[in-house]
RNA sequence: CGGGUAGUAGCGCAGGGGCUAGCGCACUUGGUUCGGGACCAAGGGGUCGGUGGUUCAAAUCCACUCUGCCCGACCA
């Protein structure tokens, strides 16, 4: 591609708003251009890396047996309705009525669609396993998109479906999905760690996430150094040591002012340990009866030297939704902000209770009356909720698998896979015969790959001062030829010989001065670069650079320079393949 | 959905009741320059986000509204 007719152009400036360097350089570059909040045109540059990732996904995919599909944006409400999600999903999902009235959605993922595919093809056992993925268009109407392709509303995924007969058909096409997905990583040269996560809407248990560790990201990872315990603090344990000895008698003592834990330990002379605190947190459930969504009050009881998880809070009480209370409505339900806790509570509010609460002794709690708490209550004979596991991991918490401390970092989610188990398979009616004859559901996975986040997660990854220096697996092109001199035949002969030697070169033939036209190499930071310039072609020479070393200069013979660059660009490849 | 902030040329910004709306980059033409974002000269490009109001007069003041961005809520 000669620059003189590329569409795309450079920017001096980066256009206000991009907040992170990948993001920036992307811009800058002319790789993305956004077009409404969380929505992008992708560039002729910016397309190109894009294909080049799908290929490296397509062929991991294809590797492992899946078969490519592609399944409509737009789905009928109906199938949506057949699992539940359409009423139980927000207004993240976007819907909109046909000509005929006809409730359709855009998907956000293909859990339906899919399953529906395979309801129509899969009746006996003989029929399975079967694995198809899709790269496809998903819309998410994401309250707050951010950090350019990192969080967006409109992007690609690859999504794979799978369909087993057993769990252990499942697990095998899991663990080929776990291994691929590292590969897939891998050749596209972005780090990554795979962490316990959890199932969120998606339903099922199994499930892990595809982290790439950066400041940037908004997920926190939970990372045990000395055992490689990892986990998203949505789902992290850890190990809670519980002070147990006989109850004691419950007794009511004035506490007054004392509105917050520390407040609380100053005043009676105790640690937060010793106390028990609540949260309160309305949820939606849907009743059984008649199917409809209700609000109840949530009180989650945690001892006080932790914090509430609320994803586990919301899993423990298998709530729809979940959003802090107001103090109206914490107040209907007889108890006293500041001074709560499930003790004398109304029989209508749920109460999740962290197991460090069930395990300790005589803990301090509110009363429920303004200025009061108790000494000495204690589960099970005070009062009664769920038991569960909803503390939040931190830093310092001792790992549950060997007890060093943990540590906290951020992360953003590239990828991920579930085993989603039959929720979709039983809902949506995707039954088989085994071998006895007997009728059963299939057992289905889903695993996804998002693509634009991937690409921006790479240009986080490979940039300096300067700009990207995105490996050569995906970045547009792999070598930039910079033409300093005025002689254009000896220039577009080497742009010639190296294409028509297969070797993709973005060509700078513009009429621009050499800073120009090295500023702007340093920005699209293709891998290779060749300076022609005077200096050099008198000695019959053209000057090599990587672009991830700047400092360093080959001279290579223009008669040997195919051959040179592709050696180059094999040795940059071998570490990604 | 709450709190904040902004919308003026393709991009980055200035102007803040008054006569022809400005600057840098980018763009066009001519010339000089030519290994790290060159220079000179001459040009082109604007419904000042939208609607309504106040006023002799509105980019500027007021109201409403749309859109973007940041923080939070939210997020497979």
């Amino acid at each position: 591609m000669r620059m003189s007719e590329l569409f795309s152009r450079t920017l001096r400036e980066a256009p206000n708003g991009a907040d992170c360097k990948g993001y920036e350089y992307l811009l800058r570059a002319g790789f993305i251009k956004q077009l409404a909040a969380g929505v992008f045109d992708l560039l002729p540059m910016g397309l190109r890396s894009i294909r080049k990732v799908e290929a490296i996904v397509r062929d991991e995919m294809e590797k492992i047996g899946a078969q490519e599909v592609l399944m409509p944006l737009v789905n009928p409400g109906d199938i949506w309705k057949e699992t539940g999600r359409f009423y139980s999903i927000d207004r993240e999902m976007s819907r909109f009525k046909d000509r005929n009235d006809r409730d359709m959605v855009l998907a956000m993922t293909h859990e339906e669609a899919a399953t529906d595919m395979a309801r129509a093809e899969v009746d006996s056992y003989k029929r399975l396993p079967q694995l198809f993925f899709q790269i496809q268009t998903k819309w998410r109407d994401d309250p707050r998109p951010r950090a350019g392709l990192i969080r967006v509303r409109e992007f690609t995924m690859k999504d794979s479906y799978s369909f087993d007969k057993d769990q252990e058909g499942l697990e095998k096409v899991y663990k080929a999905h776990y291994d691929a997905y590292f590969r897939i990583f891998h050749r596209c040269g972005l780090p990554v760690v795979a962490v316990g996560s959890d199932s969120g809407m998606m339903g099922g248990k199994v499930a892990h996430e595809y982290m790439y560790l950066a400041p940037i990201g908004e997920d926190t990872i939970i990372t045990c150094d000395k055992c490689g315990y990892t986990a998203n603090r949505q789902v992290a344990r850890f190990t809670k040591k519980c002070h147990q000895e006989e109850m004691k008698k419950i007794e009511k003592v004035s506490t007054p002012d004392a509105k917050t834990i520390d407040d609380l330990c100053s005043y009676l002379k105790i640690k937060p340990e010793m106390t028990a605190k609540s949260l309160f947190m309305i949820g939606a459930f849907i009743n059984d009866r008649n199917g409809k969504e209700e609000d109840k009050l949530i009180i989650g009881v945690i001892r006080g030297d932790m914090d509430i998880e609320e994803n586990k809070l919301q899993n423990a009480c298998k709530a729809n939704s979940l959003r802090p209370a107001r103090e109206e409505e914490i107040v209907a339900n007889g108890v006293i902000p500041g001074f709560g806790s499930p003790i004398g509570a109304s029989k209508n509010v749920v109460v999740v209770v962290d197991d460090s609460v069930s395990g300790s002794s005589n803990l301090v709690a509110g009363a429920n009356e303004s200025g009061f708490h108790y000494l000495n209550t204690n589960f099970g004979r005070d009062y009664d909720g769920i038991v569960a596991d909803i503390a939040s991991a931190a830093t310092g918490y001792a790992c549950p698998e060997c007890g060093a401390p943990l540590t906290c970092s951020k992360g953003v989610e590239v990828g991920n896979i579930f085993q989603l188990g039959v929720r979709y398979s039983e809902a949506m009616g995707c039954y088989f015969q085994d071998e006895q004859g007997v009728r059963k559901p299939v057992i289905m996975g889903s695993y996804g790959i998002g693509i634009g986040r991937l690409l921006a997660c790479l240009a986080e990854e490979y940039n300096d001062d300067n700009g990207l220096a995105l490996p050569v697996s995906v970045a547009p092109y792999q070598v930039q030829l910079v033409s300093l001199v005025k002689d254009e035949a000896i220039a577009e002969k080497m742009y010639s010989d190296l294409q028509n030697a297969g070797i993709e070169v973005l060509f700078d033939d513009r009429k621009e001065s050499p800073g120009v036209k090295f500023s702007d190499a340093d920005l699209i930071g293709l891998p290779v670069r060749l300076t022609l310039g005077n200096r050099s072609l008198k000695e019959g020479k053209v000057e090599m650079k990587l672009r991830s070393n700047l400092n360093e200069t080959n001279m290579l013979d223009i008669s040997d320079l195919v051959s040179e660059v592709k050696d180059c660009i094999s040795k940059l490849q071998k570490p990604l393949s």
